[in-house]
DNA sequence: CTGCATCCGAAAAGATACTG
DNA sequence: CAGTATCTTTTCGGATGCAG
């Protein structure tokens, strides 16, 4: 059967391989990778956030955007949800112990762009003087 | 002038901030972690490929994206592009030293994300099971 | 306040044929 | 081989309305 296949791969060690087109850790990494995700990921290494306070944090994300990507982290075990219900409600988001792992290495990427970000720029400069 | 003003930013210390809507390391961040994109880095980190070879390396990569793909991270500055001028044309792509550092943390999310991916599997299992 | 549902135009991705 | 051009399909992202 289909899904056993699936499980038992799923349970082995290790052949997971993102080059392969229909590896599961591909869509992971998508998710992780993703423009919504990974700012996401990041401002919630900052600490807890409630929903619009995230939206205000992550600078552009539509309501919609940000309520599917959080949807996605948390399914991938990233991001923990608890609605306090109260009212009004407040639900409160941060990551998990997994997903702190990946926000710090995204992170690391991060800040590896933010700081190399001139020569980046000269960079396309360059290219652009030469195209056009 | 605006153009002006952009310059005097992009050529000042760090006031970069991903989370910011429109700063640039937020575009270049984009190229760094779209899909295509971090797997071709990723896949170039293992040293120099033709176009096909590529091609076939990051699977699933139609010609159209793994080519505007590389011209993104070119023009970041990431890949360097050489072209011999023989019949057939041999293109080859390799990365940069900057692109060789962005390649270098790409891949430890990769890892982590290859190496935690059962856990994910499983809270994904656990997520659709509660759902529905 | 925290969302989900839906519609719609714009943008991006994907497939494929074609050229130097 | 290394791409570009073209066409189709999917996704994005904003706007709006509504519910708990």
């Amino acid at each position: 059967m289909a899904t056993e296949s699936i499980q038992a791969i799923a349970d082995e060690d290790l052949p997971y391989d993102v080059f392969a087109r229909n590896c599961p850790s591909r869509h992971v990494l998508k998710d992780v990778t993703h423009a919504w995700g990974s700012l996401t990921l990041a401002a919630l290494q900052e600490g807890t956030f409630r929903f619009n306070e995230l939206r205000r944090r992550v600078d552009g994300v539509s309501e919609k955007m940000l309520s599917q990507t959080l949807h996605a982290l948390e399914r991938d075990g990233l991001v923990h949800r608890e609605a306090q219900p109260t009212n009004p409600p407040r639900v409160e988001y941060r990551l998990t112990d997994l997903g702190r792992e990946v926000a710090e290495r995204l992170r690391a990427l991060i800040e590896l762009v933010e700081g190399q970000l001139p020569q980046m720029l000269d960079a396309q400069r360059a290219y652009d003087a030469r195209e056009v």
